[in-house]
DNA sequence: CCAACATTGGTGACACGTCAACTATTTCGC
DNA sequence: GCGAAATAGTTGACGTGTCACCAATGTTGG
């Protein structure tokens, strides 16, 4: 291996701050999801997912891809979901190896609790945060680094 | 409550932008670590911590501090790592309660082979996709909305 | 001194994500 | 058609993180 280009101690105040940052952001996130309502941010993630399709349903394959999550991820996340009466397993006719997710009532219901409530704390603890530039800024610099990304989806 | 301020268009598109680059960067630097080391980046994080003290060895108490983790989790983590003989328990004569966590020599091999390849992928992550003046930026907003974040440490 | 209280750390149950292996169905080449 | 390969989804084992509770030790006020 080549010599190796440790970081300027620039970099790695940028990069402490900015790992530091993602964590406890998504740790306030989390916790306020906890607080405000039955959902995990996992829970909502596939709610919206449904909600955002016309019939409340998809196939696990599409949603899996939505979601950009594994097959398996969501399986085991779906049933959980399915136990706590949020999601339904629905038979597919057209493909007798597939199956429908389902949003239920009950999982409508939570899901229109929980939005607005997460709504507000995104606001509140990034855009009330930011000047319009560095939204801008940030969004050119996510997009910038998620360029080159490898992704193996 | 109040009338929910929903995100606008341009917001959420910088939402989703950011988030999908924490997510996708998060694993990557996973998937890194795992391909190149026998380390997780919690082992890593740990070790860090360890050689970073003159001793190389911490107190519990004040390596969950470090690291901003919690106890138990700490406790968790380390008991995995003392399995595979990166680190060691030790007695803490000062106190009866305490004990301390002592990096290993197979430890400190480790660490010491995974850190290069780490960084580096870091610099091609990231900070060879950023300008020096896109840095900065990443750093201020960081560093602004972290301000705010009540962290419960 | 000793009874409350605080502190240090550990444990068990559970939620979550990944990986590898599996079953069941469909599709496709011949 | 039919057997091989692809596809849809499941399952079990394991690493990991959180929470609530526990044990042991130390500290402190009377």
């Amino acid at each position: 291996m080549a010599k190796t280009r440790w970081l300027t101690d620039e970099q790695q105040c940028v990069w402490r701050t900015y790992l530091l940052m993602s964590k406890r952001l998504n740790a306030a996130l989390v916790r306020q999801m906890q607080a405000d309502s039955e959902l995990s941010i996992a829970d909502f993630e596939v709610l919206v997912a449904l909600t955002d399709t016309p019939e409340g349903r998809v196939r696990y394959a599409e949603l899996a891809r939505i979601l950009t999550w594994e097959k398996s991820r969501l399986s085991h996340q779906v049933a959980r979901m399915q136990k706590r009466g949020l999601v339904e397993r629905r038979a597919c006719t057209e493909d007798g190896r597939g199956a429908y997710v389902a949003i239920t009532e009950r999982g409508r219901k939570a899901i229109e609790q929980a939005a607005p409530k997460h709504v507000e704390t995104v606001q509140q603890l990034v855009f009330d945060k930011l000047s319009d530039d560095e939204a801008k800024q940030l969004q050119a610099i996510s997009a910038r680094i998620l360029e080159g990304l490898d992704c193996p989806d």
